[in-house]
DNA sequence: AACTTAGCCAACCGCGCGGGC
DNA sequence: AGCCCGCGCGGTTGGCTAAGT
């Protein structure tokens, strides 16, 4: 049985609204407010449309102080670096944007941002393939291509730091334990987490060390604008709970373990802090073959439905995976709540992400 | 001038969550 | 504890307009 409808479909208006209709409606808000219901608002000042219909309309156009068009660069940024941070929690984004609504974010980003986005990054490929004819390993190649190659290189940069993170808190976590592993990994994957396993095994007594990767063209490290400190005490008594899934919605993975993380997140250094990092490299072609391989192939098939976020993010390339990466700490952070601490989210995002990629080209 | 295509944006839809009963 | 219902959210659709052919 399906969910009953909101409203009689059959007698409420759709489509756009007419003058009379927002002053009717408006007239009566600003009198009385919503009265804490908006399914039986249009009732009670006769208007035939449904009482979400009225909701969306009052809060993405009639409330005060709404803006429309016309975003400034600084919003640009903020959404970039929330949409890279979050994904899209529209209303969260909009949260930190005073007078814009999620509806329009939502649509801005949809229209012109993404564009932009994946504009320079379609043009420093082209410029890559330009410059060699040929599938190569990432090169620097212009400003944008060293601001799309920071994106991506920082993003994997973080999943690697966050799974060294979190074996370093727990040995007996998931990253140290192939029985909590999914069934399939992505190749990419798998060499991430070996090689960091790897390099752990060499750096545990280590308080600050690079670690070299595999291959010999690609480092990670070097154009990474983020660090991961440690807070020696904070380890010495971690209770060695903390582990983080590889995909946000990895539910059974997240719920099997204490969802607490010990990261200080905070870019300035803190005293007492250990500094870890490892580098680690990879070719052009794992690259894209990570950054565009179907979820299926990365999950075991009952997983298959936890990874819609993971797709939607497809087209975010180099930054889909720090998405998930940082949308996981985030969650974790948040433990599960819903109640989003915003201004620390911008906090976080600023500190760390809109600091690591404003200056790397994607003011737009 | 007529038609097509692309871009933009308002509005709709369905689902998940949480509060109340 | 379980159901119902309203709210809020994110994804999608449809219509309008501008640009291109």
């Amino acid at each position: 049985m399906g969910r009953a409808p909101c409203c009689d479909k059959a007698n409420v208006k759709k489509g756009p609204w007419s003058p009379e209709e927002d002053a009717t409606l408006k007239a009566y808000i600003e009198k009385h407010g919503t009265g804490g219901n908006w399914i039986a608002l249009p009732q009670k000042i006769g208007l035939k449309r449904c009482g979400k219909s009225c909701r969306l309309r009052w809060l993405n156009y009639l409330r005060p102080n709404i803006k429309h068009g016309g975003f400034t660069e600084e919003e640009d940024n903020i959404i970039c670096s929330l949409y890279i941070s979050i994904g899209s929690r529209w209303s969260i984004i909009a949260a930190q944007l005073p007078g814009r609504t999620d509806n329009d974010i939502k649509n801005y980003w949809n229209t012109r941002l993404k564009k932009k986005l994946l504009g320079r990054r379609k043009q420093a490929q082209m410029n890559r393939i330009s410059s060699t004819g040929q599938d190569q390993k990432y090169v620097a190649n212009g400003a944008d291509e060293n601001a799309l190659q920071n994106l991506s290189n920082s993003a994997l940069e973080r999943l690697q730091l966050h799974m060294q993170l979190q074996s370093l808190q727990n040995p007996f976590s998931f990253y140290n334990n192939p029985a909590l592993w999914p069934n399939k990994l992505n190749p990419l994957q798998e060499k991430i987490i070996q090689q960091t396993l790897q390099n752990l095994n060499k750096s545990q007594n280590n308080t600050s060390l690079m670690l070299p990767g595999l291959g010999q063209n690609l480092e990670l490290l070097e154009h990474s604008a983020i660090s991961v400190r440690l807070q020696g005490q904070e380890l010495e008594n971690s209770d060695s709970s903390n582990i983080i899934a590889l995909n946000p919605g990895n539910t059974h993975l997240d719920s099997a373990v204490a969802p607490k993380s010990n990261v200080i997140q905070q870019p300035d250094s803190i005293s007492g802090c250990h500094h870890h990092s490892i580098s680690t490299t990879f070719t052009q072609a794992e690259i894209d073959n990570f950054l565009n391989s179907k979820a299926s192939s990365f999950l075991s098939s009952d997983d298959n439905n936890q990874m819609a976020e993971f797709d939607g993010l497809k087209e975010m390339d180099g930054s889909r995976d720090s998405l998930i990466w940082w949308s996981n700490e985030m969650d974790t952070n948040s433990a599960s709540s819903n109640s989003w601490d915003s201004s620390s989210l911008l906090q976080q995002s600023e500190g760390l992400l809109y600091q690591e990629y404003a200056p790397l080209g994607y003011n737009m």
